[in-house]
DNA sequence: ATTAATCTTGACCGTTCGGTCAGGTTTATT
DNA sequence: AATAAACCTGACCGAACGGTCAAGATTAAT
């Protein structure tokens, strides 16, 4: 049952104008008429297909955890744990480049308790992560990396990475006012590789 | 020129409740209707002592931007990178720990573009930052540890210190629903510290 | 004791918010 | 061509927002 064109080309400029609005202004600073604005439509219209300004920000929030999960295909891919983190870190890495905006909208909703998506967290994040626990927890046992906690170890690299799309207008302001160059990126991202998997005994 | 007993103790109260309500709602989410709530006062009391919701959210920001400054002690009084750094990052931790509310708040400006704090950035941090890049770069030309871009390493240490607190409900979520207890802080801090040591060469 | 300064507060104001709705227009179906 | 379904939108609503103010209460200074 496929749905009409005209609802899915709104349906997407109203999203994308949300995610612009969302990660611009938090959950709260947001206002319909804003995103009304920006998608180039009248506010009763974005009614019309999202009924409340809620369950518009649950779709943007779902459409941000589906590319989170998705990137962790490198890390499921490779056995061995130098390809495995640095693959996963590395696309963290160009998707906080990318896609900033959703990572800010993402952090935001943390940083509010996870109101809306608790659940999510509770039941999916954690499972998935278990999973990945677990493939870490062989290479330790296998004595590939050493002895650690490979909870904590994902939670550093979730921050490392995502702080250059969530802290992007500090680094700007200690930057001369620039964004990261494209080089500049390049080097922090080899930077972020090489000192987590050293630190962690997988290099040398 | 001493102020009344009874401005101090009230402004007290009132930048305590701020804390709480603008770390749990946002700036926009905060209403002066909570914070009076919170302090137990009215809310035309508020605007007696704080003209303004945004004055009171720049004292809130002031507050927390020097305790930031003042947690590098320990970076500054050591001479040895293994000394300086792990101390500066268990200060970190510590703050994060002890005061995960101000991180919040923190994390919520930059996230918005720190619309009100970007000359404090541009200033104030810039020139703290440079001056410590200065010392990590000395301990580079030393061979103490290994060639790096120091900025990179500040990013990372800020990035990972502050998770803590600013993705408490992400942690608490993947973590039976329970905050990590003091025991498992406790490692999470020595794991961070052992990570970035070993990381930057700076051990073994 | 008197005056001045400071502090307190309920009631109120203009503005903006998310959301609604009736009635018109366009598109799809037959 | 006719009917139905989907789409569009200006005008409007009650609620909540930040902020104001006048009048009274309390404290400090003389």
């Amino acid at each position: 049952m496929r749905k009409n064109q005209i609802r899915i080309n709104n349906e997407r400029r109203i999203l994308a104008a949300a995610v612009k609005i969302f990660a611009g202004y938090g959950y709260q600073g947001a206002t319909m008429r804003k995103i009304a604005e920006e998608a180039g439509l009248p506010k009763a219209n974005l009614h019309y297909y999202f009924q409340t300004k809620e369950q518009l920000y649950r779709q943007v929030l779902d459409g941000i955890f589906k590319d989170w999960l998705a990137a962790a295909n490198t890390f499921d891919e490779c056995e061995e744990p130098v390809e495995a983190l640095r693959g996963y870190i590395e696309t963290k890495m160009d998707l906080s480049r990318k896609r900033p905006l959703e990572s800010r909208i993402w952090a935001e909703e943390i940083l509010r308790g996870a109101p809306l998506i608790q659940d999510q967290l509770e039941q999916t994040l954690a499972a998935w992560l278990d999973t990945r626990v677990k493939r870490i927890t062989v290479w330790i046992n296998k004595g590939t990396i050493q002895a650690m906690n490979p909870r904590i170890l994902m939670y550093m690299i979730w921050a490392v990475t995502q702080h250059f799309a969530d802290f992007e207008s500090q680094i700007r302001a200690l930057n001369q006012q620039q964004n990261l160059s494209d080089e500049q990126f390049a080097e922090a991202k080899k930077q972020v590789v090489q000192t987590i998997l050293k630190g962690i005994g997988a290099l040398d």
